[in-house]
DNA sequence: ATAGCCTTGACG
DNA sequence: CGTCAAGGCTAT
């Protein structure tokens, strides 16, 4: 039969799409490319893009812009800890059993194609990604089927039980009418949120310090891998984190029965979406509720904060997921399913496509920063105490909450990242992208609920009249 | 500076 | 002892 193209002929260089050599610094890569991110590295070569830094990259132009290829081999995930610092030849790194465990689901792929005949990339793009094994049911294709759209962020709850609400009663939408006081707070445009960017006389101060930054930084994040020197509050927030499996199949739960559950109005796409959205608010608001400093604020306060952020959060999520993600041209969505972004520029409308490539670009920033699972616990809890305290009642503990976040963020940061010149402060520029992508999509979504597409029953939509009212 | 080919050496 | 990624070498 067809003993052809046993091997991984078909592999292409994710950067420049010349032919692969092998794994090369975290990858499947081309040797040139290999050659060139080694050279990068080794040499610390800081190169600068003549035009606006998006070149294309391919085999036959990836000589003219160097800035743009190394930005694309950090995009893709080349990893800069596999430089070796002591450029010791020979011998085998800890990405060894990664590249393993990648082969072999490779494999499995292409006997699951062999299986089915040829050409299943056109079905479900259900996704495993690398180490997990999650038995994913496949029965959501409706996915990809309905002429609509995708959800404004990813995420989702279930309107099912809305009895276990986030405030113990009827969940928001009982408490929400009665609190008035919301519209007080509208957003501050964006740069008003209470996050400070200051950095500490020590950090500014030495242009050393900030010139010898400039390095890429070998194996910081790995070497010490389990480093227990975290402070005190990212330890904390990395025990609240909830297990992301569990989540992953509460959500994919909860759309399958609401799919499967008869004939009526099933719902499309972009329906499914708004579910899955709401499901991860849920979620969101859960971890929130279990939350250091949060949990001791009383319910008033806890609702400011959570109406002030929701949607951040919400995109956060979802940009951190792609950030783990890694692939530029596709969507990784709560449930482990994978939506090419060409997908949704086809099914989706331009606004909602024009977001999902919006928060793309962010992902790419945060992947360039080299954005850590510290860091983005870290960052989270500062979105959820971004507001501004004055609109609080317990300013002094909502203050400490802010202060202590910012002050781990910043001690982590500069400790685990000693050449990252100021990733702090940029991680916080990112994050007033975060808002303003939020706040776009807030937009959105209540265009399409004035316009019947969000199923009602919907957290979503409790925040929002809530902000509105 | 680039990229193809060569050497090295821990791990299975 | 073979594998294969990481570093080295060297014509273009």
């Amino acid at each position: 039969m067809d003993y052809s193209y046993d091997e991984d002929l078909d592999e292409l260089c994710p950067v420049c799409g010349d032919k692969v050599s092998g794994y090369h610094y975290g990858l499947l890569t081309c040797e040139s490319c290999k050659g060139f991110f080694k050279r990068t590295v080794q040499n610390n070569k800081h190169y600068t893009c003549t035009e606006s830094q998006n070149c294309k990259i391919d085999k036959t132009q990836r000589k003219r812009c160097p800035y743009c290829r190394f930005q694309k081999c950090l995009t893709v995930g080349m990893r800069l800890e596999a430089v070796r610092a002591d450029r010791m030849r020979g011998g085998r790194n800890k990405f060894g059993p990664m590249y393993k465990r990648d082969r072999a689901l490779k494999q499995q792929k292409k006997a699951l194609i062999r299986a089915n005949g040829f050409k299943l990339e056109t079905v479900p793009p259900l996704l495993a990604p690398a180490p997990g094994d999650y038995g994913l049911p496949a029965s959501l294709q409706g996915l990809h089927a309905g002429p609509k759209a995708l959800p404004p962020s990813p995420a989702a709850l279930a309107p099912l039980d809305y009895e276990r609400g986030p405030f113990g009663t009827p969940a928001l939408a009982a408490a929400l009418p009665g609190h008035a006081p919301l519209a007080a707070y509208h957003y501050p445009a964006f740069p008003g949120r209470a996050i400070k960017a200051e950095l500490p006389d020590h950090y500014a101060a030495g242009p050393e310090a900030a010139a010898a930054a400039g390095g890429y930084g070998y194996g910081e994040g790995y070497a010490g891998a389990a480093a227990p020197d975290l402070p005190e509050l990212i330890l904390k927030l990395l025990q609240l984190e909830p297990d992301e499996a569990q989540v992953k199949a509460r959500i994919l739960g909860c759309l399958q029965q609401e799919q499967g559950r008869g004939r009526h109005d099933k719902l499309s796409t972009f329906g499914l979406m708004c579910r899955m959205a709401d499901q991860t608010l849920f979620s969101i608001v859960e971890w929130a509720r279990s939350c250091v400093f949060f949990k001791e604020l009383e319910v008033g306060d806890q609702m400011k904060l959570l109406q002030n952020c929701w949607s951040e959060l919400l995109v956060f999520d979802h940009v951190y997921r792609q950030v783990q993600h890694g692939k530029e041209h596709s969507v990784l969505l709560v449930t482990g399913q994978e939506v090419d972004v060409s997908t949704v520029a086809a099914q989706a409308g331009s606004v909602l496509h024009g977001l999902v490539l919006r928060a793309q670009e962010l992902v790419l920033h945060l992947h360039a920063l080299q954005l850590d699972h510290q860091e983005f616990v870290c960052l989270k809890f500062l979105i959820l105490f971004s507001l501004d305290v004055k609109y609080l009642e317990n300013h002094t503990l909502a203050k400490e909450a802010q202060e202590k976040a910012n002050a781990a963020l910043l001690e982590y940061t500069l400790s685990h990242y000693p050449h990252a010149a100021d990733k702090f402060r940029q991680l916080l520029l990112r994050l007033a992208e975060v808002r303003a992508l939020s706040m776009q999509a807030e937009e959105y979504l209540y265009h399409k609920h004035l316009s019947g597409e969000v199923p009602c029953n919907n957290l979503l939509i409790e925040m929002l009249h809530a902000k509105r009212t």
